[in-house]
DNA sequence: ACAACATATTCGCCTAGGCGTATATATTGG
DNA sequence: CCAATATATACGCCTAGGCGAATATGTTGT
């Protein structure tokens, strides 16, 4: 059985899926939280550090996160790493693009983007 | 009292400009609006008849939208007509810019919105 | 003034999702 | 195995906001 050309093929997105989109941006600790993400992969005790928040609260938005499929985690060793999933269809890769655009310019979330940037820098081994 | 410089100052959006933004676009129904609003102004009679919504349904959303100042309406006689509001800053501009680039690609908004551009090209008189 | 049409709002109901607190569940080093 | 650390989840509570149905408000033509 034939298939399609594109050996992964894009998924044609629908209505549902760029307001689901749209969702994972309507909070303000999610946009602070994909602003961090923004500047590379961190895990939930960088995040909680630098935002100033409740674990249990920015679990609980990485959660949501996961499940809108707008953030990946893995496991390593006791930390859980997060970054901003890669794109599933052109919207996604769109709106991504857009979104980290749209937060260069707001002082508070370029403050954090930088102490997140400084994280990613002292790289891999501090956490 | 000395004014700034600029006679129109741009504003300087914070996190919560920004998710009241994304939260209007937190949703399929405001999604499909503002959509429409994107080829042209229409009065509510158009929405209505486009996404074949009931009518109070296509109202709330557009109170909602008003209220984040995301689009804005103008008496007509006896017909409300409503465009997208010209953005108030940047961010607001450049997510606005790539909305409409969002939009593009999902079949069932570019037929919503080839409809509404007809109904707009039909224009002035016809509503 | 009245009928007809266009639009907005209210009401009651229901669900999603926010928060703080407390409590699991991993994982690692002793 | 135990303590410490990192993360996730559950619980109870509360508000925003979605919907349909009904109703109010505005505007126009006769």
């Amino acid at each position: 059985m034939p298939r399609s050309l594109t050996a992964l093929p894009i998924a044609r997105p629908g209505v549902s899926d760029l307001d689901t989109l749209f969702k994972g941006f309507a909070d303000p600790i999610r946009i602070r939280i994909l602003n961090l993400l923004a500047a590379g992969e961190l895990c939930v005790c960088d995040i909680v550090r630098i935002l100033e928040l409740p674990q249990p609260t920015v679990s609980r938005h990485l959660a949501y996160l996961r499940r809108m499929e707008l953030v990946e985690a893995t496991r390593v060793a006791k930390f859980a790493h997060y970054r901003l999933s890669a794109p599933e269809h052109e919207v996604h890769a769109n709106l991504m693009a857009c979104v980290r655009s749209c937060f260069v310019g707001i002082p508070s979330l370029d403050a954090e983007r930088r102490a997140a940037a400084e994280c990613v820098a002292r790289t891999a081994s501090a956490c």
